[in-house]
DNA sequence: GATTGATACTAAAACGATTTAGCAAAACCC
DNA sequence: GGGTTTTGCTAAATCGTTTTAGTATCAATC
């Protein structure tokens, strides 16, 4: 019981604790100790002092020691916000496993992972600013107070950012302002003449960029500005709140422009609640960052991210920021993509 | 470019080609050869190895040596397969996160993050079997072939299954049969004559359960069965062309129980396809497994996990399989928790 | 009483990278 | 031309673990 917070518990601790050799406490822990004769007594000992003084196998050691000379350990990492969806992140997973395994020739071997930061606190991530956790990560879903904090510092491995543009980075992102325009025109061409655009109240860089577009989108075709309507967060239930709230304000709304699915799929609530119908009463505009957009009641109309060409990007500079065929931060830019179903 | 793919490239290997020591090489790779005044020409000629040679650093290497002697590092996974929803995976990992946060004094230091195998595929996972990768992990969405896997190995580290019963390790699972038990009384106490229970057509051991005890329990209060409907997989689409077939076949239905939340929203989709009406016409029953069963329209009726005490119990135990305070395997199960809302 | 065979352990090398301390040669200074 | 400084590099130790080869002790055997 008597757990020595001072430094971390040792083999070699163990076996001076105990009075054996490391050798000995090691074939114990790897449950050995019968193949290799070790008698009954020591075993307990070496047990009893194993949990007592609170012992946890330290991983990186194990994995150098134990690691086959033929094969190459390749370690991925995706970064991302718990505050963010994960579906997104996990088509990036998917796609970034695939290509890894198509690389995966005889000796390499890849392993991919997601981590993950809370928002806006990307810095105080462990073992971000060593080179000794990642071979190379993707990192995306960053507020701007982790961009500032990735601007100025250069991360030494490879690293692909996806939805925001960094100089010293590769950047893979939406054309700016595309996104936003489009669904502009998507609901002017409908007819709307009182578009309103559905933001959360802190903006990402691709969220901001999006409302900014779309209302000039909007003064420069009707002259008129665009409502900005700005929940809490990013959840359906604060798209929901801040909508209702517009709406029972008496204020006239013809078509929506929700710059995350989540939102769109709160403002839904909102809309049937208030006895406006989608899209007859009200259009709405969503990016398709939700897995199941083709789901909502009517399917929403999106424009957004083309999400395969984007991964695709990721994983090939990725690559060869690895292989160091590249050395120069490029950005890229990925036109959206339109999926017109029944909403708009 | 003659990329050597024999063995993996060390430090010592690009020493070696380029004819100089190992500390020069990794003073390179480190960028520190300004402030060690190693001649530009050597840094030249050492860059063009590394490329050449392909180089990749080793983590492991770089994280033991690199390791603060008083900082612990601890590594856990939360393994899920790639076709699973990763709502409930984020879920598990926050708490996850938070509870290690808790745990972390001075000296103390966890990292969590989340690996995917492919359903059914678990034993292929890279570095799975070696005590090389994790300290503990959380193994879930497992199909059949991934448990009986399991059920014949015994991982060499701390493990937490959840939502199987394994013998040979510590898991957390809904009381089996009650979800399904439970299911059935809200569609028959509503007076549900004909329920239906729509169910993918690879079967894990939970949506097996469910589908089961739903059944067992329709049986012995209506002395009749109730209808299976096979859906090819776990999708929206999958739910909702396998509902449309049944609906349009004209088989009577009143009432739904959809064993995961994907099927259920693509059986809304059927549903009112067919011009019927939720709860009126059919009512609708899911398990509460994603993350927006209360914005789907009308919101939907869930009887399922309760996740905060799972997961509560899954990091509970996997830190007194990690202190070695349990040493033998228990099963833990948790009361489904009911939520009624519009759809039943 | 030397030989063999168990039994119960230990010493030392190895995994791949980084860093500290230090060495040799060249350049500079008076 | 002796001393000092600068330049440009290397040797060796280290991180924590596992494994291989080997040693010491004791009992049994011939």
């Amino acid at each position: 019981m008597a757990r020595s917070d001072q430094r971390p518990v040792t083999v070699h601790m163990i076996a001076e604790h105990v009075g054996v050799s490391a050798s000995a406490v090691s074939t114990v822990l790897a449950g050995r100790h019968e193949e290799r004769r070790l008698a009954l007594a020591t075993v307990e000992k070496i047990r009893k002092a194993v949990r007592d003084l609170g012992y946890v196998p330290n991983v990186a050691a194990r994995r150098l020691r134990a690691q086959d000379p033929e094969v190459h350990h390749i370690e991925l990492g995706i970064l991302t916000s718990f505050e963010a969806p994960l579906f997104l992140v996990s088509r990036v997973l998917r796609q970034v496993q695939r290509m890894a395994d198509a690389r995966t020739g005889p000796g390499r071997n890849f392993s991919v992972s997601i981590a993950m930061f809370h928002a806006g606190r990307l810095r105080e991530m462990a073992g971000l600013r060593e080179a000794s956790r990642f071979n190379g990560v993707v990192i995306t879903n960053t507020l701007p107070a982790d961009d500032a904090f990735l601007a100025t510092t250069t991360l030494p491995y490879a690293v692909v950012v996806l939805g925001r543009r960094l100089p010293n980075y590769c950047c893979v992102l939406d054309t700016p302002g595309e996104s936003g325009r489009r669904a502009a025109e998507i609901l002017l061409g409908r007819g709307c003449r009182r578009p309103v655009v559905l933001t959360p109240a802190l903006l990402t860089e691709s969220t901001a960029e999006r409302a900014q577009a779309f209302c000039a989108t909007v003064r420069a075709q009707t002259g008129s500005e665009a409502a900005r309507v700005v929940a809490a967060g990013f959840t359906p239930t604060n798209g929901a709140e801040a909508l209702r709230a517009h709406l029972s304000a008496g204020r006239i709304c013809d078509g929506l422009y929700a710059v995350t699915d989540g939102l769109a799929l709160g403002a839904y609530q909102a809309i049937k609640d208030a006895g406006r119908k989608i899209p007859k009463d009200i259009a709405v505009v969503g990016v398709g960052d939700h897995e199941h957009a083709d789901f909502f009641d009517p399917p929403l109309t999106c424009v957004g991210p083309s999400n395969e060409t984007i991964v695709e990007q990721i994983v090939t500079q990725l690559f060869d920021l690895m292989n160091r065929r590249r050395v120069k931060p490029v950005e890229t830019l990925v036109p959206p993509s339109v999926v017109m179903r029944a909403s708009a």
